[in-house]
DNA sequence: TCCGTCATATGACAAGGTGTCATTATAAAC
DNA sequence: GTTTATAATGACACCTTGTCATATGACGGA
């Protein structure tokens, strides 16, 4: 997290880092931004960005947290829309996602994130209870939110920890083929994004039903 | 791939950089690692190195595909063993390369392979059809292969794409794991590889016969 | 034996990035 | 006006990367 010195500099200024990180995390993958590039479009002195932020990774992950309030907003308004029903609600809340994704205004920043995310941060995006990601609106909040508003019932599972790995497991997957979306794009072979959705679904419904032939069904 | 020189180089001197190279991928996450320590681990000058490779990349993934080609024997062994019954084979297979991964020889390079692999690598993993993947045991191999030698009959799906896609899955979902067992030893709080099989069967187990509770099973 | 050629070897260098630190500047408090 | 805490600053030391002009060496003629 940044500095306390950060939250007390003026408004304005704030902002003007912010954007300026904004815009060189949009243009580039993470190893290929720099510190420098944030500095001179902000105008700031580099000695002063030490005085914010610990360093290039401190602001990258603030930044995510700020842009990515509205998605938590939206998995609890279709988790409480399903009434618990978890597949039908994580459809609904992917198909939503993706588009926002892939055309939303954020999506060059998006794409970079995704597109270089490696398994630790996803890990931790999935819900770590890693100290630092406690703050309002980190993942672990996520993953609390769904433990406690996902209807069991439905389920053939009950305890906390099987169904926190479901959970994971369901994050981890959207992130996949998120990626994989980015991916196949990256590679001059893009694909939909209904294609996309058809994927995510696909998945959702061998995970609710299992993949196994009827006449193997059921152990 | 590197390039031709290398190849034309004596084996020693060969042996010599693949081992610097080796002992600096294994001592740190690929971003902290740099191409003047392997070239000062391996004697050998800094303009020497870019003759024999492109970049820092070019030698770790052939270095990777070199020390991979193990475990690609141990998968056509497996499926082999259980004529191409998925998810037997896969779980067996999950157990013996976690084993190996976790307390093998080479134990320090995977660590830092599969927590910090990005979802691009991992896609490409799974089985890219990019060009420059096709060589020798790439990993378009495991996934032709998997794709021919799965027995489809035990399965409630046919068509080549959909079994490439749950393809994927698995193996997307195997690195998830693993990369799990590695953050949350990262974290402080490590899991027994027991405990790490008992999740990756667990998830199988979930994408054979599906989560939903049998009263509102099959749609 | 001398020469030209092709593959390889080398290390100095330019360009650019990071984090630190001694020094100044600012402003509030007494 | 002086003290004190906070913030601003930019020069610096240190590291990396990729390139390039130059040096070395072997080999096949002439």
């Amino acid at each position: 997290m940044p500095k306390e010195t950060f939250f007390r500099l003026p408004k304005a200024k704030q902002q003007r880092l912010m954007d300026a990180a904004y815009q060189e995390f949009a243009r580039a993958p993470f190893n290929e931004t720099s510190i420098s590039n944030i500095i001179k479009h902000a105008g700031i002195p580099r000695g002063s960005y030490y005085q914010y932020f610990d360093d290039k990774s401190d602001l990258y992950f603030y930044l995510l947290k700020t842009v990515r309030q509205r998605t938590v907003l939206t998995l609890q308004q279709v988790m409480t829309k399903h009434h618990g029903d978890l597949f039908p609600a994580m459809s609904e809340f992917f198909g939503k996602t993706i588009t926002a994704l892939v055309h939303g205004p954020h999506a060059a920043l998006y794409r970079n994130v995704f597109l270089h995310m490696d398994f630790h941060s996803a890990a931790k995006m999935a819900g770590s209870k890693a100290p630092f990601l406690k703050p309002p609106h980190g993942h672990q909040e996520i993953h609390d939110f769904l433990l406690t508003s996902i209807d069991r019932s439905r389920l053939r599972i009950r305890a906390d920890d099987e169904v926190s790995l479901l959970i994971r497991q369901i994050v981890g997957m959207f992130i996949q083929t998120i990626a994989y979306y980015y991916s196949n794009q990256a590679e001059g072979k893009p694909i939909t994004v209904a294609e996309l959705k058809r994927r995510g679904d696909q998945l959702l419904d061998w995970l609710q039903f299992g993949v196994s032939n009827d006449d193997h069904n059921h152990h």
